[in-house]
DNA sequence: TTTGTATTGCATCATTGTTGCAATTAAATA
DNA sequence: TATTTAATTGCAACAATGATGCAATACAAA
């Protein structure tokens, strides 16, 4: 099933405490949430949608600030939508040297699936291009949402 | 040559005056100032871009407008670039029935290439999943910028 | 318990997306 | 060519988001 073709090492194998340890971060409250949230949904989430459950738990700046520091260790990745939307998952831990970074967002429930390792991408690309990293955002309705219509 | 390969045929076929008359649009003087650039450079740019020559020229909000109108007409499309920036480009005609948006982006010049009909993506989505449009990324140097390093 | 450093909240500013409204302009008609 | 009407534009204004400085606070090591 998809679930658990796509589900996070993470979820399975360390508690939130144990990922900040294991990238020598402090167990700051931002932090436990953020990541408990991301455990907890198992999907992409926005600024927005990690604020819904306590508004006021966290300034906007202090959110804005740990989601970076997240990034910047590697513990999550910034997922921009064509609509210019910006989501946050947790990073898997296979294809760490796959520069592939594919993702699907349901135009209807606006979920976003991690596909790393389920696409592929060929360009053909003119002679001295250097490629770096695709990003690539597969918009459509997911099974849920297409049944539903 | 690259350039030969991906070309715009508006390029080669259509003055600014023409693409707006074939579109039921007025010719007014934001659509033609920005038809105009972009027949220019020939690649993507962005709203800054567009500005760069005549800041003043046009307030900010019928920039936005026109682009938008240009856009929902079919005459030029949005790329939203994985940092969040947007540029945009005209519609080649060749692909219409093709769902795959790709470009290039050069990291160091920041220039974006469209690289449609030269790219191909495949994913293998869970069941019953729709698909409706991919938009992919390439991000990495151009071999322009690859050949200075 | 104390202490030094990292984190947080608040103030603040820049940029971008968006809408309403009144003035202006394009182009069709007389 | 002058008139008319609908579309376009500029301005004001607001929301959302990205970003930084600084002082207060919290973490975790000693």
């Amino acid at each position: 099933m998809f679930v658990a073709k796509y589900h996070l090492r993470y979820c399975c194998v360390m508690t939130v405490e144990e990922i900040l340890q294991a990238h020598d971060l402090k167990n700051t409250g931002c932090r436990k949430y953020i990541l408990g949230e991301l455990l907890k949904k198992e999907t992409a989430m926005s600024e927005n949608e990690l604020k819904e459950s306590y508004p006021d738990l966290f300034d906007r700046v202090t959110l804005y600030r740990t989601l970076k520091t997240l990034e910047d260790r590697g513990i999550i990745h910034r997922i921009v939508l064509n609509d210019n939307t910006v989501k946050y998952a947790l990073n898997k831990r296979h294809n760490e040297n796959d520069n592939l970074h594919s993702h699907f967002h349901c135009e209807k429930c606006d979920e976003v699936l991690c596909l790393d390792g389920a696409s592929r991408f060929d360009a053909e690309l003119p002679e001295g291009f250097l490629v770096k990293d695709v990003f690539v955002v597969v918009e459509g309705l997911c099974a849920n949402c297409g049944s539903l219509s």
